[in-house]
RNA sequence: GCUACUGUGGCUCAGCAGGUAGAGCAGCUCACUCGUAAUGAGCAGGUCGUCCGUUCGAAUCGGAUCAGUAGCUCCA
């Protein structure tokens, strides 16, 4: 017998040997049945795990992350079983879970159209249908290949070949006729199951590399309820109709043109008035943190960017002026700040006294990304960035990052996005040393330094192996987007190699000439990105402060035309941003469009306003707010302004 | 850059077994002067992303190119 801890400390004995399966079971048929997988003293095992010694177990089901992996994980099971019933030809490569959903990557004879996606889902349903159970087995590494090249499983031959290595067996999973390789866990049977729906086919190269093969990547999301896949699924509507590349276009904020190229958006009145609040809140709260603002060229001839790396590193992603082979002189502009305002501290000799020295611009770049790279506002050829580089000494490098990070969280937290983000410390990828500069010592020595700082400072962060930037680590602040796709917001990043380039250097106080550290940041991420989040975010209805209008004041007809230019000019003096709208038009559609426009106050003005020098206010949110003196609703309007995001 | 898909008036979309384009909204004009998400009538507006080809004839077929969307790769 052994002893079994299960939720609630409760201790209950089974006979040696019973499955979690069977435990699940014994504790309730409900349980059993949304049971994906188990907790074996921590350890998320399969039901089907026999217990042989004392220990805790937790069952997990489709509400545990750990569940729905597994969950997920069986449903690509599914997924690549169908496809091989449909397609004998299929060659496999791998079919995890993800986030939201799964998918399955296929090395097929032809590209699967929409009506192949239909007939996958059928046979897959067919297959759950079946309630095939599945059922786990090791082979020796010897096997586990013989066995894939008997089913010409080219990749699967490859991945296992890679896993012998490491001297254990190789686990599989079996279902009906279709055998994977996996290390699981997974579900008891293909019945478990029960709504399951294709949601896309993409290309995807083989483990992820460009010079591989591209495959046919297949998308799906399965739950355990119909209604489930129903909420997702409007869920994913909802969340399109707050794509800003779509309702940033809708509501003027801006717009592109084929003339003037992929990535190069215009910024229509709207969106340029809203990165002009973003720019002078900034540029004002950098400058009571003592950041002095320089403003530096655009462009710079290629010796700068050979000294600073960028010739040899991203030189792909920057546009070039000229032609090297004829021209005496060939320049680049800028992709990055960092080596023009280098350039400001090298304009005369530095003493530590000096330091701190921090410098923040409002800097356009230029990057010349890939074709299939841009993204409304999210990814462009030209954007500004709050901008900023820090040199410090050695001693001073903990404190200063820190109250960079702290900026950059005020601002998040300004925004309303602070809750949405999360950290990845990015690393460099040693196996992969063309793509930076340095030696191994000194990444060593950047990266200890800086994973040093993130746990002084307990902020929750995962490692990003190969996400470094060439010339040092990151921490990125990370948000994902409406599609829940993840993007950097804000970086922040410790660099000694190209001070020592640049030869940077302050005289300290035993004489010596040393190289400062520098901290590369941004504090609010680049303007353009950041605003398209916050569309999404608020769904066009951006917080009070910074709405391009604000206010718009709708006269019922014609003869309250005197009365709202009065009110508009009245808020207009005080500091808002006011419309007075007096086209010829009822109350009702005045309302509609100042509604859609996400206006955040409507001012109705009619014959009872004027004669009590009142409006009635409608606010975007609630509705008919009810009549107010105009004194106070200009105060009260000032002071939600002035409380930015709430 | 790669894979797939898409490209019709400002916007959303119809037309597409080839025979020179339709609707709604927006715009403009006129009437209505109207109380919390669209007053009515009328007018104007496109040669169907661009180029080349097939054809007696192409928005509808083929190719190239540009742009967009999703994903991959890359990246703020």
């Amino acid at each position: 017998m052994v002893q079994v801890e299960l939720k609630g400390n409760v201790v209950k004995e089974y006979e040696s040997g019973t499955t979690v399966a069977e435990i699940a079971k014994s504790l309730g048929g409900g349980l059993y049945k949304a049971a994906c997988v188990a907790k074996i003293n921590g350890e998320v095992k399969d039901l089907r795990t026999p217990i042989t010694e004392d220990c805790k177990v937790e069952i997990l089901t489709f509400d545990d992350e750990a569940g729905k992996k597994a969950y997920w994980h069986t449903t690509s099971h599914i997924l690549a079983q169908a496809v091989l019933r449909l397609i004998p030809d299929a060659v496999f490569a791998i079919g995890p879970a993800i986030d939201n959903g799964f998918y399955y990557d296929f090395d097929l004879p032809r590209t699967l159209t929409p009506e192949d996606m239909q007939k996958i889902e059928a046979e897959m349903k067919k297959i759950i249908k079946e309630n095939l159970p599945l059922e786990r087995f090791e082979l020796s590494p010897e096997e586990a290949t013989k066995l894939m090249e008997e089913k010409r499983q080219t990749y699967k031959v490859e991945l296992i070949s890679e896993h012998s290595g490491k001297g254990e067996p190789i686990s599989l999973y079996r279902q009906g006729e279709f055998i994977d390789l996996c290390a699981g866990p997974h579900l008891m049977s293909t019945g478990c199951v029960k709504a399951v729906k294709l949601t896309n086919c993409t290309g995807a190269y083989w483990r992820g590399d460009a010079n591989n093969k591209m495959l046919q990547r297949v998308y799906g999301v399965s739950f355990p309820k119909a209604s489930l896949l129903e909420e997702h699924l409007t869920r994913l509507e909802e969340a399109k109709k707050r794509d800003h590349n779509v309702l940033g276009r809708q509501l003027g904020y801006f717009t592109t043109c084929d003339l003037i190229g992929q990535g190069l958006p215009i910024l229509l009145p709207n969106g340029a008035r809203v990165i002009q609040l973003l720019q002078r809140f900034v540029e004002d709260e950098e400058q009571k943190r003592g950041w002095l603002l320089t403003k530096t060229p655009y462009m710079a001839k290629s010796d700068l960017y050979k000294l600073s790396g960028h010739w040899d590193h991203y030189k792909e992603g920057m546009f070039v002026l000229g032609d090297e082979e004829k021209d005496d002189e060939v320049f680049a502009l800028r992709p990055m700040t960092c080596p023009f305002q280098y350039q400001a501290y090298l304009n005369k000799p530095r003493s530590y006294r000096d330091l701190p020295l921090r410098y923040n611009e409002t800097s356009t770049l230029f990057r010349n990304e890939a074709s299939g790279e841009m993204h409304g506002l999210i990814r462009v050829r030209q954007f500004t960035i709050s901008e900023g580089h820090l040199m410090c000494t050695p001693s001073q490098l903990e404190q200063e990052f820190k109250s960079c990070l702290e900026l950059a969280i005020y601002m998040l937290k300004t925004l309303g996005l602070y809750e949405d983000v999360s950290y990845r410390f990015s690393m460099w990828d040693p196996n992969d040393r063309e793509k930076y500069i340095g030696t191994q010592e000194q990444w060593d020595e950047a990266q200890g330094v800086m994973r040093k700082i993130l746990d002084h400072l307990e902020i929750p962060y995962v490692d990003g192996v190969g996400e470094a930037a060439f010339y040092g680590p990151k921490l990125d602040i990370q948000i994902k987007n409406v599609f829940g796709k993840e993007d950097t917001l804000i970086t922040l990043q410790v660099d000694q190699m190209l001070a020592e380039k640049f030869g940077m250097e302050y005289v300290d106080a035993d004489g010596k000439k040393k190289n400062p550290y520098i901290i590369h940041r941004t504090s609010i991420g680049c303007y353009e990105r950041t605003l398209a989040l916050l569309i999404e975010k608020y769904a066009g209805a951006l917080p009070m402060w910074l709405m391009p209008t604000q206010i718009k004041v709708l006269p019922i007809s014609e003869r309250h035309h005197g009365y709202a230019a009065k009110v508009t000019e009245q808020l207009a003096n005080a500091g808002l941003r006011v419309e007075n709208d007096t086209r010829n038009e009822k109350i009702g559609y005045k309302i509609r469009e100042a509604q859609m426009q996400k206006i955040p106050y409507m001012l109705i003005v009619g014959d009872k306003e004027a004669e009590e020098g009142t409006v009635s206010v409608r606010s975007r949110k609630e509705g008919d707010a009810g009549a107010l003196p105009v004194e106070e609703f200009l105060s009260r309007a000032l002071l939600e302004v002035a409380a930015k995001a709430k």
